[in-house]
DNA sequence: CATCCGTGCTGCAAAATTTGCATCACTAAT
DNA sequence: ATTAGTGATGCAAATTTTGCAGCACGGATG
């Protein structure tokens, strides 16, 4: 749609910081979009960027602009969208910002099980951390969220929430592995495997040993589940994970995950939701009940 | 804001029904704007208007998309008026939709105040009844509406609901101003002017003879209030109103007005609502509010 | 049935706008 | 001091938009 080209011009200036880079990724002169810009500026009265040395930042005339410029632009993919439908067609794109659990096993399988009923709707995953997710829905480069234990939730409108105990995951020849549930002191009795603070499952760790006596001491410390389940699948190392991170049917798995005490450790809590007030497309909004249909079935409710 | 004009086009032809009607209203040819739509179609890839021999009509397509223009070109309105905010000046326009009784006090009363506060917000007023003024809002030709005993309610969003009983209106000289509450078979044995079958206050009053063995026999009916009640001041006649349509200080008022007993003529109920899902321009937002404060703190809620 | 009026659409030339190049002025990092 | 990167600007070319005149169509009118 050519009517909002000015307005697309606009975001892209805001996330790249500089006139000249986003005129190379919006395949025309510095001189044009610089001259757009500054007629924009002059229509509406103000300047819409700060003018650095090193570059442009939004002004804060130009932060409450930008809100409504990303609206619109969504709003009207949302537009087209419901137009192609009227024309027999369905299509669509769903950008999900999410946290590491979800990589494995729950959003491949959710977006396998879409596709297989709408396969011109196209995916994007974004990991993301705690407070990045809730970012990436404000700047709209996201229209789903699903966080671990998120931190603030001004613009966060929540769909579902879902409890998720911790899981300890490990070998199935480690000594814990015949266990049903673990208590936390016994497990800190092996040595383990943590994620670095900035995740939910840490943080729930380390409340649960602040109110014991004891002490987390990992042997091994990493930002990535990936490589803290294949490490523990290497020696016998106890690795924590929540349900959805794991794979539906454990048959045949070569890992074997126990639920910890909730006495213990608190359950933490995944939050699915979306930009407060947003209007979402056609293809989100489906993606989105499906999704929540399944936490629903699959899940605890919080 | 210039990008929006192929919105603003849109909008218009809808409204005219007719591009070259809507040509003139703009102040431009016919031409160029044909051209618009064709080149806008041809993007969009479905045509937005069917063509009719008299001229043009929005096509399931354009239904679509007109409500996203219409939105679009209102969000912007609140845009430019919050960056105003942010330069010191405190401008905007308020539209509202509402029913005849608001027109006497009310109304002029809370718009008086809230220039008080803000002399650069302009405001208009639209007559409605209860269908159109729903339509009003879906359209966006009102922000709010303020409606007695509203239809239908699909895209209205309450902002709140007050009570409103419905009140005999009388010369001081009447055999009933000495009467706190009137029976309804009281007021029967008078002479009665009514207004027309599409108002709410007649609606009440019929729903209640129904339930008795009354009849109503009005010696005038009209669709103007002002005039019922000028025609009561001239002779002994009763007119009917509900409280918002009344002075607020009854003293040294030419008319006496007493409530009706409520056993005999159920309350009506004043609506105040938006287009639901809108985000309103700062303007009327904050007029809302004040609104919103003194029909709460003068009626009862309901 | 013939006429007429109002409609949307189109070819072409003029007008207006947008674009790109070269260049300037400025600032922070080197 | 130098350099590299930034946004702004004058001017001419390229592109887009506009307006005029006229066409084809279909319902209203008598």
């Amino acid at each position: 749609m050519k009517h909002l080209l000015p307005l697309r011009y606009i975001d892209v200036i805001a996330r790249s910081g500089s006139i000249r880079k986003a005129a190379d990724s919006l395949a025309i002169t510095s001189t044009a979009l610089n001259r757009r810009i500054l007629a924009m500026e002059e229509e509406l009265g103000v300047p819409i960027f700060e003018r650095l040395p090193r570059g442009v930042r939004l002004s804060a005339a130009g932060e409450i602009l930008i809100h409504h410029v990303r609206n619109q632009l969504s709003d009207m993919e949302r537009v087209r969208s419901q137009i192609s439908d009227l024309t027999g067609e369905r299509r669509g794109h769903v950008s999900i910002a999410c946290s590491q659990a979800l990589l494995p096993f729950f959003l491949p399988n959710q977006i396998a099980q879409y596709r297989r009923a709408h396969p011109a709707v196209t995916f994007e995953v974004l990991v993301r951390d705690r407070a990045a997710a809730e970012q990436a829905l404000v700047d709209m480069s996201a229209d789903l969220a699903l966080v671990f234990e998120p931190l603030r939730l001004m613009d966060f409108q929540i769909l579902q929430r879902v409890r998720q105990p911790v899981y300890a995951l490990m070998r199935p020849s480690h000594p814990l592995a015949q266990v049903e549930t673990l208590r936390l002191r016994d497990c800190l009795r092996y040595p383990v495997a943590l994620p670095t603070s900035q995740y939910g499952v840490r943080h729930l760790l380390e409340l649960a040993v602040q109110r014991s006596s004891l002490t987390l001491q990992p042997v091994v410390e990493s930002d990535s589940f990936e490589f803290l389940r294949s490490h523990a699948l290497e020696e016998d190392i106890l690795a924590f994970q929540i349900p959805i991170g794991l794979p539906i049917d454990t048959e045949g798995s070569d890992m074997v995950s126990r639920p910890l005490d909730i006495r213990d450790v608190p359950p933490g809590v995944l939050y699915f939701g979306q930009l407060r007030g947003r209007i979402l497309p056609v293809a989100v909004s489906r993606f989105a009940s499906q999704v929540l249909e399944t936490l629903t079935h699959r899940f605890e409710s919080d």
